[in-house]
Formats: structure tokens, C-alpha cells, sequence
DNA sequence: CCAAAACGTTAACAAAAGATAAGAAATTGT
DNA sequence: ACAATTTCTTATCTTTTGTTAACGTTTTGG
């Protein structure tokens, strides 16, 4: 893991990622970056780790991470995220409680980094503390409903359904990520899937 | 459904309730509550429903609530609301989107509304711009932290296990809600719910 | 390039959950 | 108070999943 200066290319990249949810002004752009940091995660390596408050929530310019819990001495994965999205241990990074699991670099990833200091400096910088609250508000409600929709299909469906509603919605993850980790992001194990995957035959 | 004015009484629950996100001095109260109305709702009418947008945010003054869903003919409930709790279908009021589900209240239930449309004004409200989008991002940071847990518990835990935490760290729900609810909360069927108490023996 | 580790599939068996139906118990509405 | 409805349990049977282990393939790391 290492930090150093960001590349306007990265800069670059954020900026883009961040108009889904706000844009700056020139004036408030500049103030903004001078809180972000840069940071590198070899793969393998760990972004956060149980135990430990995770100060930093991070947007992936390239690579990507997962999330996963330990279980029985078991690894659980659950979930993913790649370039152009946020990650953290949100509920630690929220109220500053140790992590419960870990996120795991699956490449080497690359991040700009908000830590909590800094973004509690934010919200206090009266030239930015409106943006920033806005920020916050239109990600987090938009990680709710990414979270409802989980949650409901956990409710509703079948690991069967999960995993074909899935093959459709986020054919992405399908590719990128080994299949047993995709197993315990629909809640059920590695064999259970095989055996679901030859039941329904449909590869993608 | 009626609709009417605040009683004191109700706002003050209402205030009282806010607290744990924001508060507001004599001035932005008053304007604050300009933008609230009231409703009640009888037990087993909807306070949302299906293919429509759920254009309102309640706070449960009294009474309480189940979200559920329809999946092939059967009610399927994925969560509950109390008294001081806010309750939305909240992908539908953050997107504007048709709700995929059902509200319906358990009980009488009487709520202080805050609609779509003059959380927008307010958010607009140079008065109360800022503190309503801090609101916001609150309580939206606050949900994310209570659906992290739960999408962990799915992946991590068995329903036995779900059936187990819930009993300690929600007793007040175990009561207060029939027992099949609460096996549709936990992911898992009715019957199933039966046989796990009857294994666990364990009756609070 | 080779050995080690990781990954996916399959099999066999056990455990749990789903589906359906029947009946008892509790609650509700009138 | 009592009939109707809802709720919970129990039983039976089927399906699915979990567990463990074996095996072949692929990927990884030196």
C-alpha cells in the first residue's frame, strides 16, 4: 500500500465518476482536491481490515476489491466493487466502530482516498460544508437503494433466481470475479452454485 | 387515510425523534414544520402501494407498519417500522420510481409526513438548505449501517443463526409481530420458522 | 518451466428447507 | 358469545442446500 501525489489523469476520472452525484465550480474543485489522497493496494493486499476503524472511504480509478467476512475460518465475500465506484467499510467509516470484515484488493487497485478527518474538515469549510453534506446525502441514498433491491431479493427469490437475475444484471461481475465468491454474494456455496449452474445450463 | 393538522403533541414527538439526527433552533422549527402534514392510517390500509411512487416520508407517531411484497399470490414481508421510526419505500421517494411493494399499517397509525415535493422546496429554502440536506445524508447513513448488517447477516449467517440474533437484539419486534412476518423477514418460510423454534426451543 | 495453490465440478450422504394439507389455537369482527 | 378468519404447529413428501472429499483443470509464483 502506498500514497502519494494524484495524477490529473486521476483527477480526471474522479471527476467524471463524481457528476452522477455533484459537480464543483473551479473555486470549489480546487479546495476539494486538497483534502483527497492517493493510494495503491497491490493485489492480495487489504484496503481495511476487521478490527480496525476504516478511516477511509476510496473511488477505484482502476482495479478492484471485495468485501468478505471470516466464518468457521471460512472466507465469505460480500461484495465487489470496481472502477468508477466507492468503497469502504461504510458502517465503520460512518460511525467510526471497527470493521467487522475485510476488502481485499482482487488487482492492483488504485483509489483516491477521502478519509473521515478530512471529510469532517469538509463539512466544516464553509466554502465547501453544503456541497459536502449534499454529497454525502445523494451517495448514501443511492447505496440504499442499491441495498433495498439486495435485500429484497433475498426476501423474495430463490438462490436460483438470484443467480439468473444476476447472470443479467451484472454480467460484469459474472466475468471478473471467481465463481465462489459469487456463491456467497447470493448467499449459498460454491457447490450449490456449480449444481444451479448445471441445473439451469445457461453460460454466459 | 385522513390527513389534518399537527397536534403539538405530535411534533414534539416528532422533534424529539429528529434529535438523533439534527436539531433546529426557533426560527427554522417554525419554517420546518410549514412544510410537514399529518396523516393517519387505518389498521390494514395502505400507505403505499404498488406501481405507484411512494411520494412521502412518514415518521410513526404511533402505531407501525410492515413493507411487504407479492410473489406469486403470497405476501412476502421484508421489513417493519415503529413508533418513532421513518417509513418509506425509499427507493421509490429517492427515484421516483414506482414501488415494487406494499405498506400497510399492522395498527392504527398516525405519521407526520414530509412529501417529496416540499422535501424538495425545503431543500431549495435558503433557511433550511443546508440543515435538510445534513438531514438527509443522516438518516440515509443511518439506514445504510442498519442494511449493511442485515445483507451481512444474509450471507453469513443461517436462518437458525438469523432466527437467534433476532431474538436477543430485537425482542421488541418478536413480540409485537405475527410469526410468519417475521419468518418472511428472515428469509425463510413459516413453516421453517415453526420447526427452527421447535429445534432451538429457546421462547422469549 | 515446474510445483504449489486455487478453482470448478461431481458424487454421496446428511441436514435443512420448501410445498401442501390438516388440524388446533388464538384472534377478530359482529 | 360465537362464527369466521388468522395464526401456528405438525406431518408427509419432495427438493434444495450443506458438508466433505475426490479429481481434473487452471492459475500463480518462484
Amino acid at each position: 500500500m502506498s500514497s502519494s501525489n494524484i495524477s490529473n489523469e486521476a483527477l480526471n476520472i474522479f471527476r467524471k465518476g463524481l457528476a452522477q452525484f455533484i459537480t464543483f465550480d473551479e473555486n470549489e474543485w480546487t479546495e476539494f482536491i486538497s483534502y483527497l489522497n492517493y493510494k495503491t493496494v497491490e493485489k492480495k493486499d487489504h484496503f481495511s481490515v476487521k478490527d480496525k476503524v476504516c478511516d477511509d472511504i476510496g473511488f477505484i480509478i482502476n482495479g478492484s476489491v471485495r468485501y468478505y467476512h471470516i466464518k468457521d475460518g471460512t472466507e465469505i465475500t460480500g461484495y465487489f466493487s470496481f472502477e468508477n465506484e466507492f468503497v469502504s467499510s461504510y458502517k465503520s467509516y460512518l460511525t467510526q466502530q471497527p470493521c467487522t470484515g475485510y476488502i481485499q484488493a482482487l488487482d492492483k487497485t488504485a483509489l483516491i482516498i477521502i478519509s473521515s478527518k478530512n471529510m469532517d474538515l469538509m463539512l466544516k469549510n464553509p466554502l465547501l460544508a453544503y456541497k459536502m453534506e449534499r454529497f454525502g446525502r445523494l451517495v448514501a441514498e443511492y447505496y440504499i437503494c442499491c441495498y433495498e433491491d439486495r435485500i429484497t431479493s433475498f426476501i423474495t427469490k430463490t438462490p436460483e433466481e438470484r443467480y439468473l437475475i444476476m447472470l443479467q444484471t451484472e454480467p460484469e461481475i459474472m466475468q471478473r470475479v471467481p465463481q465462489h465468491y459469487i456463491a456467497n454474494f447470493l448467499g449459498i456455496t460454491p457447490v450449490s452454485l456449480s449444481r444451479i449452474r448445471k441445473r439451469t445450463l445457461v453460460f454466459a
